[in-house]
RNA sequence: CGCGGGGUAGAGCAGUUGGCAGCUCGUCGGGCUCAUAACCCGGAGGUCGUAGGUUCAAGUCCUGCCCCCGCAACCA
């Protein structure tokens, strides 16, 4: 018989830094998946790979001096890269894609093509604005009060010649998929995803971009490159070897069985990726699953922050099993979870050192103690084994109900409670008493063998979580690798009454928790302290432009001295100030300014400053800003740092600036 | 009224279809000595954010309000 397959995937990651703790943590938790599926006999596919086009790795390359494909060749295959972590992690992918990869680059041109051909994909204009200095497009969003996020200089309406898919073509069929199936999961996923987005009306989607080169070049039209989302999205097809010759695995792998995803690609996932798939005629995966986030401090991580944990430190310090048992134990894969070191220390000195590591500590101990390592033939059954056979005969079922729903904590959960029953057990039967008679010998081999199935039972379960560990486990138990099979994980009874135990080195040493507290703190601030130092010179400011512009234009700007009426902080915007102004006319004037970062609206009233008021009037928030509040901005130690121009009091209302 | 998630013991979290409020750590007391100062037993500690409503019965369903967090075209 031809056995079940099982194709599961992680996102491709965008290497434009080194991986963190997140990445770690959705990879790790498909990796236990894929190892589980496998322990179940499955033929498995487990992809996982990088996003490397893009313009932010080519501007980042830029800045670092070499191409971008050098960037993320050191990124993906350097020292401590991509790849580096997922061998220190013991991921088990099967294979991994990097979009850069020529096969994928064919197919991707080939795709666009298809839908291209079909009419789901078509020339189109992409309004955005536009600085000229920089030639960069940006969006609405993107910009920073109204202007360029990179310069900081006014932008313009413009329009790019850009190609585009037919989302909305698929509307009426993604919403069907989410509402009245099980596709998208959590559930609770599903709400979001309608409101915001299906609810609203999908717009078709920009599938190329003319403003950077760093993409699949479109092949029927040269100066186009692919945009991310057909680019990245299609990576589950081709590294099966959909279109391409490199691989032949779609007809065997395709529909893939799940994508686990972070809660911010959701969207992608879920509307976009099986539109996509619809427009290509081709079968939809049966499940993405949104996972949450591990969160600091209970706000999320970021490199602005300065709090972003380094799984490389964590692993070669508590070993790569403590680290991934950790992170799937500890959070529902589902919801956002709080990461803390406190945390991640308690969950292995309790767990994994005091009761799994202690019960195989004390029950081999134990049997190299009163049986010289070899059990004997003789046993003897007592009152006290029925509860303990019965749980351990019981939790591979329960466990596996658990993983079907990918709720790996709850999984581990049941494990461990059969563990802490066995330490129980051993409390119950008190062997050293027993080892004081001859007569009940019998009765003692008795308990530490059922100590000994247990042992082999919870660490064959373990297996897809804390492979390297397992191992020594079933080697101190004496448990040979056909015992530690999925079929033998429901069997109680069926190691050797005469197994051989002997106690090994302690698989999780005790870890002193303020100690290493301590030192994780001080490493993390010498990191950050580094990081600073190296990116950021004490002050830094704009360079001056070199373009010359006009006098006449000059003249037209309308600067004006500006008194300050009323200030206030403006609902719901973590930024915006809205200032109500004196600017000479009898007529109060409204500017919103994004400087609530450094100012407090009370602390302004009465203040002259200068605003420029001929600007045409810009809707922020819903409300309406004319004109500009004028600032001096300069970087201090890498934060961005801004004065309002403030001038004598003396000076009247409405004066102008020339 | 932009959208979504959350507010349960000192801390961190579980709580399917409404039916005596649970887990881990910490804390207090006891037991044991095989074991990694580990293990086992017991106690204290919660008006389940708040105000109403439905019900024989609500953490669980409905309504209002307060507070936190995230998202709003590319940071798992």
């Amino acid at each position: 018989m031809e056995k079940k397959r099982f194709y599961i995937t992680t996102p491709i990651y965008y290497p434009s830094d080194k991986l963190h703790i997140g990445h770690t943590y959705c990879t790790v938790a498909t990796d236990a998946m894929a190892r589980y599926k496998r322990l179940q006999g499955y033929d498995v596919m487990f992809l996982t790979g990088t996003d490397e086009h893009g313009q932010k790795i080519e501007t980042k390359a830029q800045e670092a001096g070499v191409t971008p494909k050098q960037f993320v060749d050191n990124i993906v295959e350097g020292p401590k890269g991509v790849k580096d972590l997922w061998k220190l992690m013991n991921v088990s992918y099967d294979r991994f894609i990097r979009t850069t990869d020529e096969y994928h680059v064919e197919s991707v041109q080939k795709i666009f093509k298809k839908m291209y051909e079909k009419g789901d994909i078509y020339k189109g204009k992409y309004k955005g604005k536009y600085c000229t200095p920089c030639e960069s497009f940006w969006t609405e969003s993107q910009l920073k009060d109204g202007c360029c996020p990179d310069c900081g200089r006014p932008v313009v309406d413009a329009e790019e010649e850009a190609y585009f898919f037919r989302l909305s073509k698929y509307a009426d069929r993604v919403r069907d998929l989410l509402e009245n199936t099980d596709f998208l999961q959590p559930r609770s996923r599903v709400n979001e995803m309608i409101h915001n987005f299906i609810d609203p009306g999908l717009e078709d989607l920009c599938v190329s971009r003319t403003s950077f080169s760093w993409g699949i070049p479109v092949d029927f039209d040269s100066k186009h490159v692919v945009y991310v989302w057909l680019d990245a999205l299609f990576n589950y097809t081709t590294a099966l070897g959909f279109l391409n010759e490199t691989y032949s695995d779609y007809d065997k792998f395709w529909p893939a069985d799940v994508h686990f995803v972070g809660k911010e690609i959701v969207r992608f996932h879920s509307i976009i990726w099986p539109a996509m798939l619809m427009s290509m005629d081709m079968p939809l995966p049966k499940h993405v699953y949104g996972h949450g986030w591990l969160l600091l401090d209970g706000g999320k991580m970021s490199k602005s922050k300065g709090n972003v944990v380094d799984p490389y430190v964590l692993a070669e310090r508590y070993s790569a099993d403590a680290l991934r048992f950790f992170l799937l134990r500890t959070f529902p894969f589902g919801t956002d979870g709080n990461f803390s070191n406190e945390l991640l220390i308690n969950t292995i000195n309790v767990d994994l050192a005091n009761d799994l590591g202690n019960l195989l500590s004390r029950t081999t101990a134990m049997a190299d103690k009163y049986f010289g390592g070899t059990l004997s033939e003789a046993q003897a059954e007592g009152d006290e084994d029925a509860e303990l056979i019965a749980m351990a005969s019981a939790l591979r079922d329960k466990y596996e109900a658990q993983m079907e729903k990918y709720q790996m904590q709850n999984a581990l959960s049941e494990v461990f409670n059969v563990i802490a029953r066995a330490n129980k057990y051993i409390d119950e039967t008190a062997p050293w008493v027993l080892a004081k008679d001859e007569a009940t010998k019998p009765r003692l081999a008795r308990v530490l063998y059922n100590l000994a199935e247990t042992l082999r039972i919870c660490g064959t379960l373990l297996l897809p979580f804390i492979p390297d560990t397992c191992t020594k486990i079933f080697e101190q138990i004496g448990a040979d690798a056909d015992l530690t099979t999925w079929e033998k994980a429901a069997a109680f009874g069926v190691l050797s009454k005469t197994a051989t135990l002997h106690k090994g080195e302690n698989i999780f040493p005790r870890i002193d928790a303020a100690k290493e507290i301590a030192e994780l703190e001080e490493l993390e601030n010498a990191q950050k302290a580094k990081a600073q130092a190296a990116v950021a010179p004490a002050i830094e400011v704009e360079p001056q432009t070199t373009e010359d512009v006009d006098f006449d234009t000059f003249c037209k700007s309308d600067f004006r001295a500006v008194k300050v009426k009323a200030c206030e902080a403006v609902a719901k915007s973590k930024k915006l100030l809205r200032f109500t102004l004196d600017d000479g006319t009898g007529t109060d004037r409204q500017i919103l300014s994004g400087i609530h970062k450094w100012y407090e609206p009370e602390a302004l009233v009465g203040k002259t400053l200068v605003a420029i008021v001929n600007l045409p009037p810009r809707k922020m928030m819903g409300l309406d800003s004319n004109g500009m509040l004028l600032s001096a901005v300069h970087t201090e130690n890498g934060e961005e740092a801004l004065n309002l121009i403030m001038v004598d009091d003396k000076i009247p209302a409405g004066a102008k600036l020339c």
